[in-house]
DNA sequence: GTCTATAGGTGGATAGAC
DNA sequence: GTCTATCCACCTATAGAC
């Protein structure tokens, strides 16, 4: 019942909010200190260095990615549910940009330890993809083929999207509200391409 | 026949490879400088500020790329000429990753003094893409329907092909040949569902 | 055009008192 | 566990001599 987990919490908790504003480049660990109400050097009492606390807070970022990917299953068929998967994927690019580069549009890291893949075949979240894949050839909706070859037709396709949606490339197609309509269209054009 | 412009290129071709190198974060004037083998403040004789070199950078970057595209031009049938454009987008990609990181990984300017476009509708290099997409449609090798539309369907496609395989996450598809074919074939499937 | 000197700022990290 | 004091490194940019 001390008041040290409430201190790492908190610096945890101000240290990702810090980041979600500005990522990488904006985060010091004195600004964590400041917004907690600590000094600097206190923050070296819950983590051994500013590397690690951005690894905790990446590992956070990953987590949250598997979150939103996985609230596609409440489509209710397998077109809905693959559909959904994309839909969830800008979603998390949108809401949580910073997190979103580092996982997909930074380097590989070899070893991560946040169970981060090296290569999509490895990836709990591309095998979840694929198995969306799998359902919908199953139901016919689109044709038989490699189930990898087409989820990283999907997976680059929507990425594609989002990150150039991101990088400011496709600002021209309105609000995030619009830009996500105009988002279904195409991977629903995408998909049933697939047929 | 001064040391002024050799200088001042000198300056280009060091901010150039450091940008590349690590990026915005890593870059800094102090840094040229050093490598160039002037004092910090030299630079500004060449260059207003930090900014004013880096939006240098970026237009040579961009320049490249134009240069990439349009090899495409070589091709003998409207869809060669589009499934060209995928093939030099990559290419581009691969051969100049760190261009292509500058142009099309990370943030638009603004306003860019280089001629670097805030949507695709006012790029060049998108309606270069538009035309072969037009080129497509007159020649019944893909569906009538909006140019814009489609042609950032495939932009995305390629990108997300792109830059996955930079980012080292399609690293599993073998070396960079193996990997120009797969794309090659990706991209062929997608065109085609676009019919 | 280039230099030295300097102003004024960011940040990470450590030592040692409490 | 947290503090103050401190050190070190790095940066952008300006002033003024040469």
């Amino acid at each position: 019942m001390t008041s040290t987990g409430d201190t790492k919490e908190r610096l945890l908790e101000a240290a990702q909010a810090l980041y979600l504003e500005g990522g990488a480049d904006a985060f010091s660990l004195r600004e964590v200190a400041r917004r907690v109400g600590v000094s600097a050097p206190a923050v070296y009492r819950h983590f051994e260095s500013k590397e690690a606390l951005l690894d905790a807070i990446r590992g956070r970022g990953f987590e949250a990615f598997a979150s939103y990917l996985v609230r596609s299953l409440a489509g209710e068929t397998p077109r809905a549910r693959l559909l959904g998967c994309g839909r969830c994927y800008l979603a998390f690019a949108v809401e949580r940009p910073h997190d979103y580069r580092v996982i997909f549009m930074s380097g590989v890291p070899e070893r991560g330890a946040t169970g981060t893949d090296a290569g999509p075949t490895t990836s709990a979240t591309f095998r979840f993809l694929v198995d969306r894949v799998r359902e919908c050839i199953d139901a016919r909706v689109i044709a038989r083929g490699d189930e990898t070859a087409i989820a990283t037709m999907i997976w680059a396709f929507v990425h594609g999207l989002a990150s150039l949606r991101l990088s400011g490339h496709l600002a021209t197609f309105g609000d995030e509200r619009a830009f996500a309509a105009f988002h279904d269209t195409l991977v629903a054009r995408f998909v049933d391409g697939l047929r």
